[in-house]
DNA sequence: GGTTAGCAGTCATATACGTAGAGTGCTAAT
DNA sequence: ATTAGCACTCTACGTATATGACTGCTAACC
């Protein structure tokens, strides 16, 4: 019981077993709940063997520890950020999904129609309902993504559409301004000497085995490499989300402030990639902004990274109240980015 | 002064000059406070030349013809749905948005990258910030797209992943799974055949010139009818949104069915696309739900399709409160809607 | 020494009540 | 037709009071 069984930094003083016992019921209740919980709540809905003044003088104890907090004087316990965190990572047993469940998310998605986006739909849906919370995902950025077929598109005089595929069936358009007017006919040469020597080569490859480009050439390879660069921008309509509503009503969002900061976490295009750190197969998990992110305070994450790493990942995961069930929420997700894992290794590696 | 501007049916008795002049100022001064406006205060602000008895004279009857209402006794006047609608179509004057505006409008959309995707989101960030509310644009629909270029990629065996450029450079993509196994050589054949053959031509056209096709053929082209027959789905990304934290910190939406509401329609991807019914060129105002959207009683949207009619059209408004400037609305979304009509028609017609 | 019963103390919540102020509706005078 | 004036109504707010849910502590107990 005194070895540490993680290799967290600074590991927090270790607590008797009846106090991990104490501090794991109230975390669970108050996620049940989410009221405060009294020493005699807790004695009624369990049964320790002791009496509620004992768990009085345990409930004190974890408090001095900051494990718990009292909303008032006379009110019962809340677990803190880091009574959450201690939950999180030493009393939470098995975080399997239960296999009847594995069953019904897995059956989804074989009876889904094969479509990335709809897979990703599917799997914010899936996170969503399993765990009563905001669910996120974004869609997998392919590393050095290989060309299949390019096509230079004339629209008006001087602007041209340049419409890529990847391997894997990503598509990406941008739009080029000519310096001086070329035709349509004279476009499609250029595409069809880029199909030729492109096919299966990453953008860097085919720049390299085109000699003496011509400027629009140079301006068509510079684009291409652009849009495959790492630092290039995931289109902004490529996450998809679902659950939003469900999650407003839960009780702390009552608050408008609360509200307003999960809205906006919600909805801002990036915020989900920009948190994410975890490698894909681990799942990561964030308690109260971490105080990182301010305004998420109330706020929990449980997300993962999940695809094939380093050549194609994405992200997904959950947004909820910092009382969250976490066991759901942790088997949950990494279930969902499993399976994910799963489509991104059948559709994008050949 | 007896003679109906508009040809809307069931036109409401006509009101004295004076009685829409108090109504007018009503929703003027209701809009802008947020708190119900009394005879004192409409008349401290504006000089109506009258007492504060006459205008409470003149608040009652339009009370009883169900303009206006009370919360309670000993409160100001606030407007009614049918007040809101009086005013929309009898008193607002000139929607027109002001040159200045108009010009940082234009301004900002020949800044941007000259993208539609870029250029929706943009319109949804101009209409969320010009009239502070939540903004909405969908993707403008192609009625019988034509054929650009269509990809055919084997991912894993039994499995093809279709991708089709059509004009305009609208891509869509769809799996499709084999009866039995064929190789990308045989793929990239067909392909090649049904691009040399479809080229600018719609899907219905390319079938028909396709003699006695395969039975995988026959797929590929069924796929490519359901993909632009007009009962097909709009992808559920396809839609641009913003605003939603700032129209939510309105007073209104302080109870949370409210706001739930809002949220709710806001998310549904379907939502705008429902509702809108008026042509390209109008401005549609639906005010309070107008019965059919229980939820939003205490929501009104200005919306309007935008593109060229029977060619490619999609959707654009905002969402707000009842309580919303209209004129503001109005001008903004007719403006805005007029831009995004000709990027349509650069873009799309060639 | 750990545990427990019991009790004083604290605080949120609910209820009742009184007051101030805002605003209307009505009436009688203009 | 308009208006001054006043009675009436209802909300908002503050205060007082009671209630009940908990805790923290102390002293007794095993």
């Amino acid at each position: 019981m005194t070895a540490n069984r993680s290799a967290v930094p600074a590991t927090p003083p270790e607590l008797t077993p009846r106090q991990q016992t104490i501090l794991g019921l109230v975390v669970k209740m108050y996620i049940n709940t989410a009221t405060p919980i009294s020493s005699k709540a807790l004695l009624e809905a369990n049964d320790l063997g002791v009496s509620s003044a004992t768990i009085r003088n345990e409930m004190a104890v974890l408090e001095e520890l900051g494990y718990l907090t009292h909303p008032h004087t006379s009110a019962g316990r809340v677990p803190t950020d880091k009574g959450y965190r201690y939950f999180v990572e030493r009393l939470i047993g098995d975080v399997e999904l239960p296999q009847a469940e594995q069953n019904m998310i897995r059956h989804q998605f074989h009876q889904a129609k094969l479509e990335m986006s709809q897979w990703m739909q599917l799997a914010a849906a899936i996170l969503a309902r399993s765990v009563r919370s905001a669910a996120l995902v974004t869609a997998p950025k392919v590393e050095q993504p290989r060309l299949r077929h390019l096509e230079l598109i004339s629209t008006q005089s001087q602007l041209v559409l340049l419409v890529v595929v990847f391997q894997g069936g990503t598509v990406r358009q941008r739009y080029l301004t000519l310096h001086e007017p070329m035709d349509q006919a004279a476009l499609s040469q250029v595409a069809a000497k880029f199909n030729a020597l492109g096919h299966d080569l990453d953008a860097a490859s085919l720049r390299a085995k085109i000699s003496d480009p011509t400027d629009f050439e140079k301006a068509v390879l510079d684009l291409l490499m652009e849009l495959t660069s790492s630092g290039s921008e995931v289109p902004i309509n490529e996450v998809y989300r679902d659950g939003l509503t469900e999650v407003l009503q839960e009780p702390e969002f009552n608050k408008r402030d609360e509200a307003s900061a999960l809205v906006n976490a919600f909805e801002q295009p990036t915020f989900l990639n920009d948190v994410v750190t975890s490698p894909v197969g681990t799942v990561q998990v964030v308690i109260g902004g971490e105080g990182r992110w301010r305004e998420l305070s109330s706020c929990s994450m449980v997300i993962a990274r999940y695809g094939v790493e380093g050549f194609a990942t994405g992200a997904l995961g959950v947004l909820g109240p910092t009382r969250m069930p976490y066991g759901r929420a942790i088997g949950t997700v990494r279930y969902v980015a499993d399976l994910m894992s799963d489509l991104v290794s059948d559709l994008y590696v050949d």
